[in-house]
DNA sequence: AAAATTAGCTTGCATTATGCAAGTAAAACC
DNA sequence: GGTTTTACTTGCATAATGCAAGCTAATTTT
């Protein structure tokens, strides 16, 4: 997302958040420091669907310069960072939310893995209250 | 979306949902359906943040394949055709919902159109129900 | 204290997606 | 019958993504 194009300049808030993490990869990111507890580019790599290194430095960077992630070096271990949701970041908890909703009633492979969706799906509050509280 | 990547076997359900809709220009055509009532090729040419036909073209088949939209001939003008969303399609309302709230907590420029925010923020309920008997 | 390893990148290059302008075909209008 | 409308497709330029290798700093190992 490194593109100036003119979904920046719509005044549309869909445009407004595409801008932001509307690419094959922020989501995915996101997803793992919700639902996985991943906070470092090498936990990151290692995210299933396989994102390059390059791609997920670009990402990162993008993130935080949105504001939706923090860096910070890790205390114990000064070679690695640790990237964190910020508030604005937390608060994309319902948007993924409902994507976990939408899809987990509409996938139908047998390899779909449904955990996520039982539980947004058994307590949607609670999902969300768990993030942002986090 | 045409590509045949590992988002595919991943059997994230945000992945799944990715593969679908999550690219620059799907969710912008969906909302296009949703809120400002559009339903033909020539009509979502004219959004304005500016699709190239080939991309319309592209991401309208991949809907229809996915089962988003339907697409059929206007009878009151037989070379046109008429998209719309499905049921599926229409299920997608709380997503776009949440990404219009979460903008509009977070767009601070002056141009940001704030619209489509309030009527969220009013009653999400309402909105989505909209939607979903339209 | 050197050597090896880990972590987080960057770089160069191939592949793929996107964007733009022009063109095509069928239907409709005059 | 000629022009316009509608929905595309095509060819080509530009940009994004993916892949493998390389680099630097911090840490661990010997």
């Amino acid at each position: 997302m490194s593109k100036k194009n003119k979904l920046l300049l719509s005044g549309c808030p869909v445009a407004f958040g595409l801008n932001i993490f509307g690419d094959r990869w922020s989501l995915l990111i996101i997803r793992e420091m919700m639902l996985n507890g991943k906070s470092t580019n090498s936990q990151f790599q290692s995210i299933e669907e396989g994102i390059a290194t390059n791609i997920l430095a670009d990402r990162l960077r993008h993130l935080e310069e949105e504001g939706v992630v923090t860096k910070e070096r890790d205390p114990d271990n000064r070679r690695s960072f640790i990237y964190a949701l910020t508030q604005k970041g937390r608060a994309l908890a319902p948007v993924v939310a409902e994507i976990i909703l939408w899809s987990g009633e509409n996938d139908e492979r047998p390899f779909a893995k449904r955990e996520a969706f039982l539980k947004v799906k058994k307590d949607r509050e609670a999902f969300i209250e768990e993030i942002k509280s986090a």
